[in-house]
DNA sequence: TATTGTTATACTCTATAACTATA
DNA sequence: TATAGTTATAGAGTATAACAATA
């Protein structure tokens, strides 16, 4: 691989950079999820979105956003698809009238536990037959990359 | 974090496993890039596939579909944006009239190395400011990743 | 018949622009 | 004015189904 079209270095931060490795891993895996995906289920941004109102609570739109670094409007189109699925509502702030905050309906709960468990599956399987210390490398660099996304 | 909705258990690969993880650092990474993205520019996919061509030479459609794990129907739209914008040609197979064969314009190549370095810049801001061993996880994690993309 | 590729259609996900409502 | 959220519209990326051309 990398059989030179161009001729310029060889560094290993250079034309094959790690950066460039992390993009296509990134991407190649994103693809591969969602060809995984169950037919007629939810998109992975959405349950995504949902996992995270089931693990840490409600939270407004802005919150959302920001945590997965997209427009305002484009989470209020994906969190329309979770409440008109029925799967989340929509609650009104107490203390702010511009605020609305989003939390799982039992449906959407139940949802959030069964699914993330099915798609994880396989991937799980493929991790748990790594050595430790391949694991141990994984979720080093999950940490790590999170910590990238978040900058 | 993980405050114990459902109160199941705590083993590291359980609820809050290491596939889940892996799954929510991909695609909170793979939103990242594309906010990156300067504007006007081609979409990731396009991008990389052309990136592909570039560096690996001239491949059918059914080649460059397997690789990213998307249908074939998926993929000739993808290169028809290539083409449409002057990135990339169609040439027959000389051995067998079924099989077209895409291959980047002096542009598309031109613009697979300019974009590349163009894209992967902060990425690789971040990366160079870790350590050596974190360096080291993340290659070694990614080339574990990408094997289980191909599995 | 099987393989390769394309077009038609629809859905998810995202963006920007323009808007309403509350602070 | 500034902040929070929504709707309208457009484009990338993907899927399935139906099709044409070649092997």
């Amino acid at each position: 691989m990398e059989t030179g079209a161009t001729g310029e270095g060889s560094g290993v931060l250079g034309e094959t950079g790690l950066g460039g490795q992390v993009r296509s891993t990134v991407g190649r895996l994103y693809r591969r999820f969602r060809s995984e995906r169950p037919d007629g289920s939810l998109g992975d941004t959405a349950l995504e979105v949902l996992t995270r109102l089931y693990k840490n609570g409600p939270q407004t739109l802005t919150q959302l956003s920001e945590h997965d670094h997209v427009a305002p409007a484009s989470m209020s189109q994906t969190v329309n698809r979770l409440t008109s699925a029925g799967y989340a509502v929509r609650t009104a702030d107490p203390n702010d009238g511009r605020k609305v905050l989003f939390s799982p309906t039992p449906e959407g709960a139940e949802l959030a536990r069964a699914a993330r468990i099915q798609r994880n599956a396989w991937l799980d399987a493929h991790l748990q037959a790594l050595s430790p210390e391949d694991q141990n490398a994984i979720a080093r660099a999950c940490v790590l990359l999170s910590n990238i996304a978040d900058s």
